[in-house]
DNA sequence: ATTGCCGGGGA
DNA sequence: TCCCCGGCAAT
């Protein structure tokens, strides 16, 4: 098989020539096998051919000696063929006995001098005219055509034949070879038929195709089933209902690329000179990006390996924090877990293309998990298979573990303790103390955290709950503004975003691991209330 | 890479 | 309204 693949995608442009080879030698093996009956046919009805079938040797002596008559006389220097080896080999005749019927022919390949029965001797001149036209049968539609027809009949039919040629010649008796040539030239009929519709196949959309799959042939399943395997990558579930709704537009290049990774290639790259034929990766390469490409840029996105999680985001920071917060638990066992996060996340080229909905789980075993119905293709880096065997090894233990401590308990607490710092700014410090108690003694059990201490005992004293941060500094400028103006050019930019304050935030003072000490602003993603600039 | 937090949702 | 979180800018 490999070998099959590899040789295909060798060579693109020796295909051709190959094509155009193999199928002859096949049907030279073949054409041994039906030359002699047509021959006779042609000849005589000689019944004893099947005893001659063998188109070699000739033990039927006594008979021989019967028939010879009809036999027209070779002349020496004449052309014909005889059967050597198996193999019809030209030759020129030596010498014709008309008395024992035996032709003494000389073999222009081999060089030396074989015996042959009269009626084992062919003409060239009479076999000129059978061999070339069956050749031109074979070899038209081969040559003339379409390249990927060859490549399906090396799959079924030529197989197939191939097999009834290679026992044709040894054992099979001339009542095979007759029907064989019928079954031969069906085969080709067929050929070209499969041929037909693989083109078809090709240049249309699998839509078109799969509703009379049926009929089709192994093209048109096989194209079938890549377009699945495409449309199953984006849009699992969804694909299923919908999967007719490709349409030839939308989906030129996807079919053929996939369809037939080479010979769609070969089909269609006239224009492409070939040259280096790589892994299938190239054409894949050259077939799929380059039509559907267009304008979108390759962008690389992060997938969350998380067993039951296919979240994409689009920023290395943004699935980190997702994995670190969603996943590996905020606090909790913190322990010495450090940087797992990136186990838990893949990296992957995305066409990108505006879609509205970019989310993909790739990597999720189950295709029903998470789903995208945007005609993305989404490609994993070479590192995924990695990341994957440690997604499946790893997490469960550390999704029990953390899940459970961190996830769920904390989570409750984090409730249970809520603060209103965020929007009840007027808030009251005392429900400080208490949570604070709690936390500690929670986060003592845990592990020691040395900024904690200090920090809580700062913030505790300090003020836990700041009041409403008065806003002088914005009130007395109205006089100042003036001044103001000019720097604030310089500033303006800020404007829009905050100069970000060189406090420590309660995301840096607590840890991650503690989020449920933030304040609320914080754990909401908000502006710090408790450490305002 | 990490931190701060805005803007945009979901319930 | 509460809450969450992606993404982005600043560190
Ligand atoms: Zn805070």
């Amino acid at each position: 098989m490999a070998s099959v693949l590899s040789r295909r995608l060798g060579k693109r442009s020796l295909l051709g020539a190959r094509i155009s080879a193999p199928p002859l030698l096949g049907d030279g093996v073949l054409m041994m096998a039906q030359l002699p009956p047509l021959q006779t046919e042609h000849v005589k009805e000689s019944p004893r051919l099947a005893s001659c079938e063998d188109g070699r040797f000739k033990e039927p002596v006594a008979d021989s000696g019967g028939q010879g008559q009809n036999w027209p006389l070779l002349q020496p220097g004449q052309k014909v063929y005889v059967f050597y080896k198996g193999q019809e080999a030209p030759g020129l005749v030596e010498h014709h006995d008309l008395l024992s019927n035996e032709v003494k022919v000389l073999l222009l390949e081999q060089g030396f001098y074989v015996c042959r029965k009269a009626e084992e001797v062919r003409l060239a001149n009479i076999q000129a005219l059978p061999l070339p036209a069956l050749e031109m049968d074979l070899g038209a539609p081969a040559t003339t055509g379409y390249d990927a027809v060859p490549v399906a009949m090396d799959h079924g039919p030529t197989t197939e034949a191939a097999a009834a040629a290679a026992s044709g010649p040894r054992s099979v008796s001339r009542s095979i070879d007759v029907p064989k040539r019928k079954s031969d030239a069906a085969a080709v009929e067929m050929d070209e038929m499969m041929a037909a519709m693989v083109l078809t196949s090709l240049s249309c959309s699998p839509v078109v195709q799969s509703p009379p799959n049926g009929d089709a042939g192994i093209p048109a399943s096989q194209a079938v089933g890549d377009v699945w395997k495409e449309s199953g990558d984006m849009s699992d579930g969804g694909s299923s209902s919908t999967s007719g709704h490709w349409s030839c537009m939308s989906t030129p290049s996807p079919p053929h690329s996939e369809a037939s990774p080479k010979y769609s290639s070969e089909a269609f790259s006239s224009p492409r000179p070939d040259d280096g034929f790589e892994t299938d990766l190239d054409p894949f390469i050259f077939d799929e990006p380059a039509p559907r490409k267009r304008k979108n840029s390759v962008k690389v996105m992060y997938t969350c390996l998380w067993p039951s999680c296919g979240k994409v985001l689009r920023s290395i920071v943004g699935i980190k924090r997702h994995v670190k917060t969603q996943h590996l638990g905020d606090g909790a066992n913190s322990d010495q877990r450090k940087r797992e996060e990136d186990f838990y996340y893949t990296e992957m080229q995305v066409k990108d293309e505006a879609p509205p909905e970019p989310a993909a789980a790739v990597s999720s075993p189950t295709p029903t998990s998470v789903g995208a119905s945007s005609p993305i293709t989404i490609q994993q880096t070479p590192s995924q298979p990695e990341a994957l065997v440690l997604d499946q090894a790893v997490p469960p233990e550390h999704h029990l573990s953390s899940s459970a401590l961190s996830q769920s308990a904390p989570s409750s607490f984090w409730h249970i303790q809520a603060d209103h710092a965020y929007q009840a700014l007027p808030s009251i410090q005392i429900p400080v103390s208490p949570h604070i108690f709690t936390s500690i003694s929670w986060a003592a059990a845990t592990s020691t955290i040395p900024t904690l201490s200090p920090v809580r005992s700062r913030s505790l004293s300090f003020s836990e709950q700041q009041p409403p941060p008065p806003l002088p500094p914005p009130p007395p400028p109205p006089v100042l503004k003036s001044h103001l103006i000019v720097t604030s050019p310089l500033r303006a930019p800020s404007s829009s975003r905050k100069v970000r304050g060189e406090a420590k935030k309660c995301r840096k003072v607590y840890g991650i691991e503690h989020r449920d000490q933030w304040c609320t602003a914080c754990r909401w993603k908000k502006a710090c209330q408790r450490f305002l600039d």
